[in-house]
DNA sequence: CATGAATGAGACTTCATTCAT
DNA sequence: TATGAATGAAGTCTCATTCAT
């Protein structure tokens, strides 16, 4: 019973901290942190007010919170999209790499507000939490590990990924957020290009 | 004198404005633009209040002022050193890209909060407004033209160099400014010869 | 013209301020001064809340503004007491410390609450401000200063004037504002006598 | 069994009293009551924050606990001295009085956080708890009669009593806790002085 | 009796903006 | 144009108190 209890309190507590990360979501999304304010948040998310600074520090906090989760639940999809075309069909490392950015590109297409937001308010403190985030399961923490090894796993490769990484964020930023005049449709092949002759040696 | 006169009072409202200006870029890189108040900018400006109002809208109209203004410095100096460099030897459209993009990074490398003011307050905008700044002069815009024309003046051409642009200015600001673990000067290598794999045909 | 404008608007501060200050007494005297919102203050004195903040770090900063203001007050009434008496006939030390003391008893017994106030807020730093308040004019300070002199103005006088002062502020507010069952009139004939006593060598 | 039970229930009831005294005590005396919350207090209290309100009405209750046990304990030895000396050697009533206040004055200079605690929650109610104290025992009561009866048990005696106390706890607040510049020490020979003379017929 | 998560009223404070001078 | 005192809406955050477990 006790365990009972304990789980149910945990649960309700999740519930909580659940509620005020999709509050907070639906709001830095449409109008901007800059403009959401906490009585909005609690608000949307059905608690009150001093229930916010129960489970986060201030907005900055709920910020990294809402892209640290989100950002995860993107990446995951994107590591099980790969996973699943390995299932069917042999793929090499550019392939794998390939696949596993068109994921990422189609879902920041569809949802251009969370890209702005992740994009707005990267921080390195936020990068290594991510990398080392608790609900990242072990399972995908070898995915990733498998992906940088299969690049060949020296410096040079190490390299090559970040500036594959750092490229195609910035196109999307650019091209999907800001809107510069090069459609990411458009700018796919070009981008997938590059990649492709950055990767090759 | 009227002539005179006007003169002056057209320096004194260039004179505040600059003054404006200067005193909160420094806010701005120093303590970030949303710590820094309207009465701070006054203050370290040495104009009144209500003066600010008469200048700009609101403050991040004079974020958008900082930025044009320090970019527009920092590219007009980038291609002068193309220009410098095309006096003394021979260059290639290649070449030429590489020693931009050079200055930039360098630069950047010494004045790392102004990229990070730049980099965290872009907007398409603002991208459209520093392509027909007035203040950029006829010769300058005629040198951007080469630049391109320079490149092969395609669809593809335009689309390699935005993709470029963005790369470069993506790894710089996760290298210098985040601190993400590849020094700058470490990464150079890859990121040039990314640079020259997606120009190179 | 610019002293007029000047002096309109060194009024005009100091208006502000006497509106904050008396709305505050009210509050303070009758609800406590933990009872007492900023809120209360601004509606009571009719400025905005920001004005608030234009004249005073803080409640308690007004707290202390509103002591010193009445504190001095009350004893230049005192002393003006003193003055008046010695005018009409030849008193000694011992009577200028009776008449000056009874002056403070008498209007204490009028403004119990006024009394409450000081003496909950008392601080060495607000002494001391008291002491070198601007307010408190050349002629008032020659009045203090004589008083002490008159007593003798050796190290043993100045005690006795300092357990003078503990003893009456103590005994006043023990009976007037704790309602301690010996009303101030009755305890009178031997508080006096007791300073006659401690006086007299 | 029944008793035994009863009897450990009570210490358990009386343990989480004290455990939130002794708490509050520490708390009061070194952050200040305005500054102590109830959070606080049960944090370092061990207990929970419910606990609280199954034991008190609310934090100024807490204080008024705290002082009433404190200043009886600091009392009862202030009586015992005095009880200690009156075996050894025959004391008149001034010399009781004298060594009592001594005691006092000896104590608070030791510990200026409880005299201060004490003298800014002081409030008729609590004088009057005092002295119907339950924990305060017959024969303690029955000294405070004496040390009364002893100075005559008149009217005007009493109220001498009574400008005395009110006399040695201001100077002490003045001089131990405000730090007003007469050191305790330096004081003492013309406050005893004071209280000899007002005592004397 | 004991707990502590949740509550929400309301305190405090900031600061962009206005406008009379 | 230039000023800066005044404004007050908007915001953050606290903390005493409750109550379901």
């Amino acid at each position: 019973m006790e365990t009972v209890k304990k789980a149910k309190i945990t649960d309700n507590k999740s519930l909580k901290m659940a509620k005020l990360r999709d509050a907070a979501y639906e709001l830095f999304t449409s109008i901007g942190v800059h403009n959401t304010r906490i009585d909005d948040i609690v608000k949307n998310a059905g608690v009150a007010k001093g229930t916010f600074y129960l489970y986060c520090k201030d907005k900055y906090d709920l910020v990294d919170k809402v892209i640290l989760r989100k950002s995860t639940d993107v990446i995951n999809n994107a590591m099980k999209a790969v996973a699943d075309k390995q299932q069917k069909q042999e793929m090499n490392f550019l392939d794998n790499v390939i696949v596993f950015v068109d994921h990422l590109v189609e879902y920041f297409k569809s949802d251009k507000k969370l890209l702005a937001l992740i994009y707005k308010n990267l921080s390195w403190d936020l990068y290594e939490k991510a990398l080392t985030y608790e609900e990242m399961d072990g399972a995908k923490q070898t995915f990733i590990q498998k992906f940088i090894t299969n690049g060949g796993d020296s410096e040079i490769a190490r390299q090559r990924l970040f500036i594959i990484v750092s490229m195609v964020g910035a196109v999307c930023y650019n091209s999907i957020v800001l809107g510069i005049p090069y459609p990411i449709d458009r700018i796919k092949p070009e981008l997938y290009r590059s990649i492709t002759r950055i990767i090759a040696s």
